[in-house]
Order: structure tokens, then sequence, then C-alpha cells
DNA sequence: AATAGTAATGCAATTGTGTTGCATTAGAAT
DNA sequence: ATTCTAATGCAACACAATTGCATTACTATT
């Protein structure tokens, strides 16, 4: 999906063995166009490599802290992660359908915020703003239309 | 918290049974003025009333059902209930401290979205645009700072 | 008032997602 | 070879939430 990441190259850029586990890990995530849950990639990893599935939380949280990847939250119990915004992906909202489950990426310009008012007045430290667009696909709305 | 809303009539007009525990689950999140997990309530409900802890959660989920309550998710794996916005109460963005797990309600003018180009161009149904601003709050700012 | 039917609730068991503790394995360094 | 460390596996656990089924409270009808 990006031809502009090397997997390996960036795990060690940032300190971490690129583990055939890890890379695959990270594969899975980046040659998909979408957020993809725990599960989703450890059905996806273990078609090829024998892989626990403590192993695959124990990448993800990995990679979150490394800043690699990015955990979405669903508004449902289950988290999604993407590849983390960097020079080559700008932070973007997602959609969520609540019918079927799936997140999509939304593009960086679909939804403008204004965060200035915020960031003057609030008197906490912000980490980061998640913006979710929930809502039913199309896929979905088809399937009711019967 | 809300002088404009009188529980008991609330629920009515959605057309539901105004039972003891609705009125004092939807009394105990109306009478906060941050939302709360739905163990919080039970805790808060079952000091005035023998109530279940599955009947909390059932509640809740008929009130999100019927638009009276929104829930709110926090990143994390559990759900914080508030009022849905209505015509006394406009949506807003919610703060979530990723240290003490408190949520926040921010001012609705706080942070300015502009979804025009994604009402324009989205081609599913959107429901709702959910944004959480992330970070650490002042109290645990000051307990770090020791 | 008795009866029957329905809605609300309680309780135990279960689910789904994620985490922890500890043993084992694989690699790297000496 | 030996030693050290990082990565992984496996079983048990934690926790919020859900489910199935029994019981209770309430309403309507007679
Ligand atoms: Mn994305
Ligand atoms: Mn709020
Ligand atoms: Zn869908
Ligand atoms: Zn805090």
């Amino acid at each position: 999906m990006c031809e502009n990441c090397n997997y390996t190259t960036i795990l060690k850029t940032a300190g971490v063995d690129a583990t055939a586990n890890r890379v695959s890990v990270l594969e899975t995530i980046g040659n998909n166009n979408y957020p993809l849950t725990a599960m989703d990639i450890y059905h996806v990893v273990e078609r090829t490599l024998s892989i626990n599935r403590v192993t695959v939380y124990r990448i993800l949280d990995l990679l979150v802290a490394k800043n690699i990847l990015e955990r979405l939250s669903s508004g449902g119990r289950t988290a999604y992660f993407g590849m983390a915004p960097n020079e080559n992906h700008l932070p973007h909202p997602h959609f969520y359908c609540t019918s079927c489950g799936r997140m999509d990426c939304l593009n960086s310009e679909s939804v403008r915020i204004n965060t200035e008012q915020l960031q003057k007045t609030f008197p906490g430290k912000i980490e980061n703003i998640a913006i979710r667009v929930d809502g039913i696909c199309t896929n979905c709305l088809k399937e009711k239309a019967h």
C-alpha cells in the first residue's frame, strides 16, 4: 500500500529488532488501506507465521509506544490499528460503521477542526485529538435496502 | 444540574416506564457535570435503591437507544455516559485524562469543526461525529510535579 | 378480588478483548 | 561453549459487558 515505507527500516530506525513477527504485523497493517483489530491482524499473520495471540498484542503495544502505529477507538470495545501519522501520512479522521464494524480512513481535509480556542484556554495537557465519524457504510446501506 | 429536565417526564415522553431504577440512573447522570461509567452509576444508585449491575447496563442501553443518553468512548475499554445533546444541551467534545480516567465536558465552541466537505462527498450515512481530546488533567499534572 | 399476560429485574454463567506471570527459546556477545 | 538478554509461548487472569433463564412487579381483563 505504501511505497515509501520499508517496514524493516522503520523498525530499526525506531530502535527495535525487526523480528519476523514484528515485520509481519507492521506489513499487515501497512498493506491494508483501513485500520484493523488485533484479532484481524493475528488471523492474517498466523496464515504464514506461527505466532501467538499475546505476541500480537505485545507488538501492537510496542509499535504504538514507538509512534509507528496509532491506536484508534471504535466507540465499541475493540481497538483498531493503523499507521501513525508521519511525513508521508497526514493525520486524518476515521469513519466507523456501527453496523458491520468496518473502520475507514477519511481524507485529511474532509473534517477541518479549529483548536485555537481550546489550545489557549485549556488548563491541562493536550496529547491527542481523536475525531471519529460514526454511521452506516454504503455496503450496509445496500443490504438494508432489501 | 439541569433545571430544565424533569427526568420522569423525559422517560415518559420517550415512551418508557419511569421506574424507580430508570429515574435514579438518569438522575445520577443528569445531576453530574461530567460523564460517568456504568459502574460509577451503579455505585451511586445502589446507595439508595437495591439494584443489580445488569439492570444498570440494560437501562443505559435503553436510554442510549431512546436518544436520552449518549455513550462516549474513552479510548479505553470502558464507556462513559452523559446526557444526549438536545435543545438545552448543545453537542460538545469531551476531554479524557489518560492518567486518571476522568472524563470532562468541553465547551461546544472550544473545537470548531467544518464538515461541509464531508457531508457533501461521503457516500454512507453519517449519524454522529465524536470528538475526544486526550491528555492529562490539571489534577494529574499537579501530582506529577512532586 | 382473582387471573392472566407483559415488562422489568435478578442472578449465574459466559463472552470478548486485553493483560500478567512465568517458562522457554533464539540470538548476540564474550 | 557460556552467558546474557530480548522475544515469544502458554496458561491463567482481569474486567466490562452480555446472555439465558428464572422471578417479581405491574397492568389489564374478567
Ligand atoms: Mn487511517
Ligand atoms: Mn458532555
Ligand atoms: Zn458497514
Ligand atoms: Zn487526570
